[in-house]
DNA sequence: CTGTTAGCGCTTTCAA
DNA sequence: TTGAAAGCGCTAACAG
């Protein structure tokens, strides 16, 4: 583990001082051809890797931007992380990332921690408990870019069109008959949660279809939550028929609850899931999936970031609103009238 | 965005020099009660945080650590992922993430980076053209835990032992009457490929069953590839009876090509996947599937690494293998006799 | 127990 | 075009 090579190594070796050899390496301010090549010769030579650390001090940016989620296990946070991850990746700039595990406190512990670490920026996802106050008082501080995140004040973010995309996939149950529809998705208290629920009302609203609120999960999002909480309606005297699955967990505790109850898709009811995973494609039948373009929104995100930081600052209150796709598949029937009233048919498939 | 406090300032408000002020907030050294007071009051009040790229600078320690996987949309590095940075985040260390995208050069580049930053130590994942000569040479550099990696020299790292486990999946199928079986894994150049062509070749040869290499497909892990892959198998003459997806992405390819193919489980063929995701239990029918503690992986690498940042070197090339289980689903059954010699049965659940 | 001082490695004025 | 020197914010000798 021999000791790195400083500037001033480099600086000796190549026959000239420190500033010179910095501003050879950095390509700036005016250095003759020569100590260009003798320079470089001499980096190469001993190794030279400029410390990160001293830059960084030196010119208060760090080249690290700070990202926040709830989970990173969860598929369409990891797509988004990696698309996020691509575009720094070419900006040279690296990513520190970090669970927030959806709980507010540790939220505002990881972000201290990024702040006292110096990031050039942050990219949060949706988090439990958000605070407009608290995002806005942060991105005085620093470039924010918030997803799916309300906010106060001029500040940017990448959001996606939860709204109409709950009210396209209800609206298509509807269509199909159905009025006993589930709509289960992770926290009302978050924007996701609180647009999808204003689609779903407001799809209801359009037909004149009275809402019954008990069929309106909008809690946490874990698959065990979700199972027990789809057995239960399903065991019900007046079952629903249809379940809108916006969370991947949920989508595998409903389906888990399915199994148990001996209900099939589409024939007994029919399922809405988020995100176009393998796991809808794949799954017997396929799964009809409400989404949108994932790594679009992991790009756009860096792309904004990246740009504030290189002192465009754009107007500011940069927002872009995504849309969803409904993709159509297998997992949703018209309503069956036996499935509401006469005798539940047991298990179709093996299970 | 009012500049924040330094160290000066908390001094200066405190009544006390840097020094001290340093002393008290660090509890380092000997400082009365009455300046720990009046310098933690300080603090608060000025809202100050220190400086992490400063404190890096001069103590040598960047409190980071970096990890590179090829790709941390894979469910299995994701959940290696969360675990190692819960075990980080607990002990006030940031994790700084890339990926690889199974690229050497790519690799390089990014631990070139890593270094620059100063970063305390490196977690590695698989990836592709590793050569063991690169691992020491970095190893004598900085701490660097490998996971699943050959390593020359003494170093350390977290191994999971894929002979046993593609041992004990390949003799199960076997015991079927499946002689027939397809061996899927990425990349027989990466360790975890390696060993698990060792141990299905090895349970060919307990049995004095002769192995056809043709069945042997190590090479990329992309889904599409999977698919065409299996769906040629299929085709042929003398078409494989089971399948071992030892890949997240293999796993849902042969699932397609299964389907395009009219073939279902377990009847016409077995199939057995790696890593309990969600869709190998929820799957119709579900998936059997060849695991291990992913977690496990996670946090012992962490561990690892943590222990060897706190300067008790232990041991040097401390390894830790991990054991694999088969959990036993529905996907597998005993051989047909007419899936090899009769007529082709079709599709028999809807697709 | 506390203050003074010397840097960590780098970039960047400022003069030459 | 180059070099000398200052200093980013902090910690750690060392002297008091």
């Amino acid at each position: 583990m021999k000791p790195k090579a400083t500037i001033r190594d480099v600086a000796r070796a190549a026959g000239v001082s420190v500033s010179t050899a910095s501003r050879a390496m950095n390509r700036a301010g005016r250095v003759s051809a020569d100590a260009i090549v003798a320079v470089t010769r001499a980096a190469r030579d001993l190794g030279y890797e400029a410390d990160a650390v001293a830059q960084s001090m030196r010119t208060g940016s760090t080249g690290v931007v700070g990202m926040l989620v709830s989970d990173f296990a969860n598929p369409l946070y990891a797509r988004i992380i990696t698309a996020v991850e691509t575009r720094l990746f070419a900006a040279g700039t690296a990513l520190l990332l970090a669970s927030t595990h959806n709980n507010a406190q540790r939220e505002r512990t990881l972000v201290d921690l990024f702040r006292r670490r110096r990031v050039d920026g942050l990219i949060l996802g949706p988090c439990e408990a958000e605070s407009p106050e608290y995002l806005a008082r942060l991105a005085a501080d620093m470039p924010v870019i918030a997803l799916d995140r309300d906010f106060e004040g001029d500040n940017a973010g990448v959001h996606v069109d939860h709204y109409h995309g709950a009210l396209q996939a209800t609206r298509y149950l509807l269509n199909l008959g159905h009025t006993r529809i589930v709509l289960m998705t992770p926290g009302s208290i978050l924007r996701p949660g609180r647009e999808r629920i204003a689609g779903y009302r407001d799809a209801f609203a359009e037909r004149g279809v009275p809402i019954d609120p008990t069929l309106i999960r909008a809690e946490k999002s874990a698959m065990d939550f979700a199972f027990s909480e789809a057995l239960s309606l399903l065991g019900s005297s007046d079952a629903p028929t249809a379940f809108l699955c916006l969370g991947t967990r949920i989508l595998s505790g409903v389906l888990l609850a399915l199994r148990h109850a001996g209900r099939t898709m589409p024939e007994d009811v029919s399922v809405i899931s988020i995100g176009d995973t393998d796991m809808s494609e794949l799954f017997n039948p396929s799964i009809t999936s409400l989404t949108w373009d994932l790594p679009a929104v992991g790009t756009a995100a860096a792309e904004l970031l990246l740009q504030r930081l290189s002192g465009q600052t754009p107007p500011r209150h940069e927002r872009l609103l995504l849309t969803t796709q409904l993709v159509m598949r297998e997992s949703c029937g018209p309503l069956a009238r036996a499935a509401t009233t006469g005798p539940r048919k047991l298990a179709l498939r093996p299970s």
